[in-house]
DNA sequence: GACTCGTGGTG
DNA sequence: TCACCAAGAGT
């Protein structure tokens, strides 16, 4: 394997293992042997600091403690439960999987990796962690950290910020697995990189791995993993109304695919260039919803970066001209001391709170 | 292979 | 401040 022999292997894998046994985190997914709260965690881990999700899987496991508890529930109670952790189509995708998984095999979470694999939202780092973790089969799980480690450790200097880089990082993660330890040593890379070797400034004193890390040797582990860079956010002009009728304000959803899937927010869109936040509110209210209406004053101005996008949020109270439009599934009347019950985006969280200190 | 998809923490 | 980035997946 790629200029690493078996001996240097198994070093590795005594040490990390060794290391692991004395300082592994008490997370509360490790208390638990139940593949589903397994598979929930790792999910919920995506892209997601381990402090930000205890708490999201904690009360998740209270409410969705079982499968069938998943698959039953309503989309938009799992949409709540997910709000201000991101990527909400995670959670639409895992619900999907679950309903599968109680449908077509059981209830049973898959233990290879065919079948895991199928299921949405399971990709290649997901379906490794489940089957090594909570079946201990002998798979890679490279996220990351184990890029990072890896990189580190034997000095691999490809960019992997590019796809064509997991093969290698996949084929020598599993060949380091020592036999029957797949869960653990799976776990405990994971667990190095995230609090020994750590992107800026490792721990080097303290790695149990220091003495056969390659980098370290050439001094040169601040300067891996290599990584191509990122493209800054493309900024966007949001105009938004604050639009009341009868002591009620209007939520709209948003679509079920694409950015904020399935969130509820207040209505309105993209402002044309060059055009006004004024009359862009007006033109996409009549667009979208078919409501005429008056602009009034100016409500608030959010601010809000994603991963790829800058909103410039500019919101207005807006008074009605004629008739409402009638409630769907996609609008809704509702009081203001009701908006706490809609999953809504951050931004838009923002202008919930301040509509509640007026009232 | 390059984009899209959230949010909060960090140095 | 701001660029980075965190137990990635879908298109």
């Amino acid at each position: 394997m790629m200029n690493v022999s078996n001996r240097e292997a198994a070093e590795v894998g005594k040490r990390l293992l060794a290391w692991y046994n004395e300082s592994k985190r008490d997370l509360p997914w490790r208390r638990t042997s139940d593949p589903y709260k397994i598979w929930v965690s790792e999910v919920m881990l995506q892209q997601t600091r381990v402090e930000t999700v205890i708490p999201y899987w904690t009360r998740f496991m209270e409410r969705f403690p079982t499968v069938e508890s998943l698959a039953a529930a309503p989309e938009e109670e799992v949409l709540k439960h997910w709000e201000g952790l991101g990527y909400y189509s995670r959670a639409r995708n895992l619900q999907s999987a679950v309903r599968e998984v109680h449908t077509k095999y059981g209830g049973r979470v898959p233990d290879t990796l065919e079948e895991i694999s199928s299921l949405p939202g399971v990709g290649p780092y997901t379906s490794g962690a489940v089957l090594s973790i909570a079946y201990n089969v002998p798979v890679p799980a490279v996220d990351g950290n184990v890029f990072r480690v890896l990189s580190r450790l034997f000095l691999i200097e490809d960019d992997v910020s590019k796809p064509a880089a997991r093969k290698k990082f996949e084929g020598l993660a599993e060949f380091l697995i020592p036999p029957g330890e797949a869960s653990d040593f799976n776990q405990a890379l994971m667990e190095l990189g995230a609090r020994i070797c750590i992107p800026k400034s490792p721990r080097c004193p303290s790695c149990p791995l220091q003495e056969v890390c390659r980098s370290h040797k050439e001094g040169v582990q601040e300067d891996l993993p290599v990584k191509g860079k990122k493209k800054p956010p493309r900024p966007l002009d949001i105009a938004t109304g604050i639009v009341r009728y009868e002591e009620k304000v209007l939520l709209t959803r948003r679509p079920l695919e694409g950015l904020l899937a399935g969130m509820w927010e207040f209505p309105g869109g993209e402002v044309d260039n060059g055009e006004s936040h004024e009359n862009a509110l007006q033109r996409i209210l009549w667009e979208k919803w078919a409501l005429r209406l008056t602009v009034n004053s100016h409500f608030a101005d959010v601010q809000h970066t994603f991963s790829h996008l800058h909103w410039n949020l500019q919101a207005y109270t807006c008074e009605v001209i004629g008739e409402p439009v009638a409630e769907s599934e996609t609008a809704r009347w509702v009081n203001v001391w009701e908006l706490a019950d809609f999953p809504m985006p951050v931004a838009h969280q923002k202008l919930a709170k301040a509509l509640q200190g007026l009232v």
